[in-house]
DNA sequence: GCGTTTCTGTTATGAGATAACATCACGGAC
DNA sequence: GTCCGTGATGTTATCTCATAACAGAAACGC
């Protein structure tokens, strides 16, 4: 992340078993709905995972190859595609990046609100009542809501802290 | 707007003494604060008014001449993010476009939330309970908010009867 | 096996945004 | 009025983000 501090950050992404389990669950869901969980496919969520954090486009796609090989844009452009539409990672529009989701046992495209920290990228993912209240403010006013892009930027308490 | 549709859509900018009236008090509120409304400014906040929906950044640009001359992009790039900071016009992330702002006697940037039609590109500025709902999930989080996108999308009821 | 569908690899291009720097207008100090 | 500092503009170039189009390979159903 692009830090707007000059303090040390923490990160939280997974690894090891932890990572492996993530993979075998996310490929049996995939499965479950039909569907494969290619090469591809499963290193943009490998690495998106690993990161715990948004990931801009282009970064995954540099760090795409094992041996440092870049992919194409279209192989992670599409990969992303596929990972939304499965619920298994999101857009974060206000800063064009995507991360993995925070959910467990979702079952396909989801709403979702992000909590992100502009110093240290620490992004929480919420599914508090924003989504209802936004839905209900359309209604009112005659809209269908079909989706919603929901995106609060701040500090987290460990950056309100060391700043 | 690129329309998902087939129907017609009417459309509903300012023009003529409206849309000077408007330009007016934006200028008055801007040299209140003690800046400039200079030609460039007061061009693409005119085109913005005078669109009434969400316009792409490109779009500005091709229209910015008078005499279908296009601008240099840094040219309307400025003159938006000095909108933004007065409050005078807002960034759509999920679309990448930039509306007027609804409001009118807000004295600086500002919280919004958009509904948007995903057919005609009729887009609503409301400024309900989504913000303080959100930075309380937030606050609940430990996080210190400073800025939210909220953007719902779907379609307008004149759209949803067309349909 | 064989046709159909889906996914992948690849090339090229379109769309969105900003860095850097020279030049120009404005406003206050003198 | 002239000088000068500040902020805005014009201009060039470049950077980031994302998709169109098409050929080839892999999987699937029969
Ligand atoms: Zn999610
Ligand atoms: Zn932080
Ligand atoms: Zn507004
Ligand atoms: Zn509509």
């Amino acid at each position: 992340m692009n830090a707007v501090c000059d303090h040390d950050h923490l990160h939280s992404g997974l690894d090891g078993a932890r990572l492996d389990r993530a993979l075998s669950e996310a490929e049996a869901r995939v499965v479950s709905a039909g569907e494969r969980m290619t090469p591809p496919r499963r290193r943009v969520l490998s690495l998106l995972l690993e990161s715990g954090e948004p990931v801009k486009a282009y970064d995954l796609i540099a760090r795409f190859g094992e041996d440092g090989q870049a992919a194409k844009p279209p192989t992670v452009y599409r990969a992303l595609e596929f990972l939304e539409r499965h619920g298994m990672a999101h857009r974060i529009a206000s800063i064009s990046a995507y991360v993995a989701c925070a959910g467990q046992e979702v079952g396909g495209s989801h709403a979702a609100a992000f909590l992100i920290c502009d110093c240290c990228g620490v992004t929480r993912e919420i599914d508090g009542p924003g989504q209802d209240v936004i839905a209900a403010a359309g209604a009112a006013a005659g809209y269908a809501i079909a989706r919603t892009t929901i995106e609060a930027h701040g500090l987290c308490a460990a950056c309100r802290d060391a700043a």
